[in-house]
DNA sequence: TTTGTATTGGAACAATCGTTCCGAAATATA
DNA sequence: TATATTTCGGAACGATTGTTCCAATACAAA
């Protein structure tokens, strides 16, 4: 008996994230996205809720595809070291692509929302866990590889990298001059050494 | 003949820095403004013209006050490595007293008007130049020192510690715990090692 | 005290904000 | 084809946005 949706729902989280990740929350209105999307206002509100639940679903897909990538990327690589270096000249790699210098859509949210939204800072501070997890398992694995010197604190260079990779999307929007980060990169990674 | 200005610019201005750094640019409202400063809404735009002259005016302030600040960090400090170390502490413990948990002003502002405004990314840049170039002029000293292996380079180390700088600032408004802070510290000055 | 300038509170501006509602159009099922 | 249900375009909502203007007030200098 329903009509069909006539606008496929993931193209349009896909496009509502682009333009978030590109103003922000707060510079996107309900008129943006309304022209951006390309489907009706009433639309929107019925299918999604609102501007903030919209936001919300498109940061938690983004958020979760984040993680998933930085995992699968070290499962890609036969080292660990080689698994940062692709994890980061990737970011690089994107950066330089990125016209729009949108930098990365969590950093963003990061300093736009905290302080303030509670929701979003639960979701960061999980984000936050889950990937330095990753990152400190992969050197512990190194470490047991021989890979890398057992002297070295797994959880240190762990919250390190991490803060690293977040102060690369931040530089990235300032100045994305490749061989800028491709520097910064090697010298950060030498902690690994 | 005329009558004194019954406010003092300076504290206005650190009042009004106080606000656009906690809730970024678009979230502070003249409204907020008028009430948080305890002006008057017309006073407001004789005085500073605006809310986005306002803003580029404060920005500037932080900006200048923060490079200041860095330059004369490391000339307190009698080694480029305890330079380095205090200026990291000196931000950890900021984060940790800042109980709004507003990061870094200039970061925050990267993140929320680049792209779109070109007079702050000019100034961003100027900054990243300038904090760099104090950071490249440091650990060239220490080389020459001998305090620094001299087979570093000190481009890439600088490049890279200033990324560190600003991912920790994001870090802190996640998670401000200082334990955590000092560990990736530690690690990443293991680079001038 | 008078004069001249600045500041003040508050009204008012058009524009936009996020949101809601409704009648018309569309379409999968019965 | 008839029916049920949803999407659609668009008007409209009250609230708030940044900004301007004005008459009243306050005060330093003449």
């Amino acid at each position: 008996m329903p009509r069909k949706k006539q606008f496929n729902e993931e193209e349009i989280l896909k496009k509502a994230m682009e333009l978030f990740w590109e103003k922000g929350f707060h510079a996107t209105s309900i008129q943006n996205l309304v022209t951006c999307l390309g489907i009706n206002r009433a639309s929107l509100y019925d299918t999604f809720g609102g501007k903030e639940e919209l936001f919300n679903k498109v940061f938690e897909r983004y958020r979760k595809d984040g993680g998933d990538t930085i995992q699968s990327t070290f499962d890609k690589e036969k080292s660990v070291k080689a698994g940062f270096c692709r994890l980061f000249e990737d970011a690089i790699e994107k950066a330089q692509n990125d016209m729009a210098q949108k930098g990365c859509f969590v950093v963003n949210t990061t300093t736009e929302l905290i302080p303030g939204d509670e929701t979003i800072h639960k979701a960061l501070r999980k984000n936050k866990e889950n990937i330095e997890s990753i990152f400190i398992s992969q050197i512990k694995k190194g470490i047991e590889n021989g890979e890398i010197d057992a002297s070295k604190d797994a959880e240190s260079i762990g919250h390190m990298l991490f803060a690293l990779f977040s102060g690369l999307q931040v530089m990235a929007k300032v100045d994305p001059d490749p061989n800028k980060l491709r520097k910064l990169l090697k010298s950060g990674l030498s902690v690994l050494d």
